[in-house]
DNA sequence: AGCAAGGCGCTAAAATATTAACATCATCGG
DNA sequence: CCGATGATGTTAATATTTTAGCGCCTTGCT
């Protein structure tokens, strides 16, 4: 049991909040995990968790504020490759194309970041042709 | 336990391979799941996902052949949702740069492709707005 | 027909995960 | 100083998940 995919279920709504929140308190947790179970069985989880060496905790006035080992930004991008190979063959078109899909969801000045973001990346690509 | 947040390890496993190959026997899936459990024990799993509604089975050459009732984009679309929330503070624009920053992951004509696709975005963004 | 192989469902046992009760410790205010 | 409060750890019970054994049915072959 060592990856992500390996959590269980509360195991896994607790990572998600953690990252959702970047670092929390148990009452935190507790407050955003669906279904709440009583404040000692979150914090029996979180125990758990870091013994597994998902998480650690800080101390601050006195209480423990929970992040995750893994970086936010590293974890967010292998989920995002999980999902890519799930339901997008693995392609990063497929699953912009479908983002872009959901009216609304991204605004038109957005469009304008991704736009601008894409053609440096390529004029970046291009640069490293040329090594 | 009605939506996917709420599916035990074994259950969303199981989705995955299903989504990822969009239809497949007990024995294909059985394959592919990470350490898998007897051929009895994937049935017995396929049973369940079935009762609780997110799979469905048709009858081929005497086999079933297990596919998901949610639709593969549908449930994609989902999914991806949900990592942008929790990883990237519901931006696309920050999702897409992670995954442009994978060196390599991204080929020139893929990022040709997203290119276009985003310039035909915004042009149905500006017509729309002339609604 | 008789038999073997492959595929499926059911069910109870085993393994895990989840939970709450209870104990402990530090802090704060009277 | 002492009790109340808030936070955490420990642990044993409960609930859920996960598993394999077993029996049934169909198909194909001899």
């Amino acid at each position: 049991m060592r990856n992500a995919t390996n959590l269980s279920r509360r195991e896994r709504q607790i990572m998600d909040v953690v990252y959702s929140r970047g670092e929390a308190s148990a009452a935190q947790i507790r407050a955003d995990v669906p279904d709440a179970p009583s404040d000692s069985a979150v914090r029996a989880m979180l125990r758990i968790l870091e013994d597994k060496g998902f998480l650690k905790h800080r101390l601050a006035d006195g209480k423990y504020i929970y992040g995750a080992v893994q970086e936010r930004r590293s974890a967010g991008k292998g989920a995002l490759n999980s999902v890519l190979r799930t339901f997008f063959d693995g392609s990063a078109v497929q699953a912009v194309a479908a983002m872009l899909e959901q009216r609304g969801a991204v605004s038109p000045a957005e469009l304008k970041e991704l736009s601008d973001l894409i053609a440096d990346t390529r004029k970046k690509e291009q640069s490293h042709e040329r090594d």
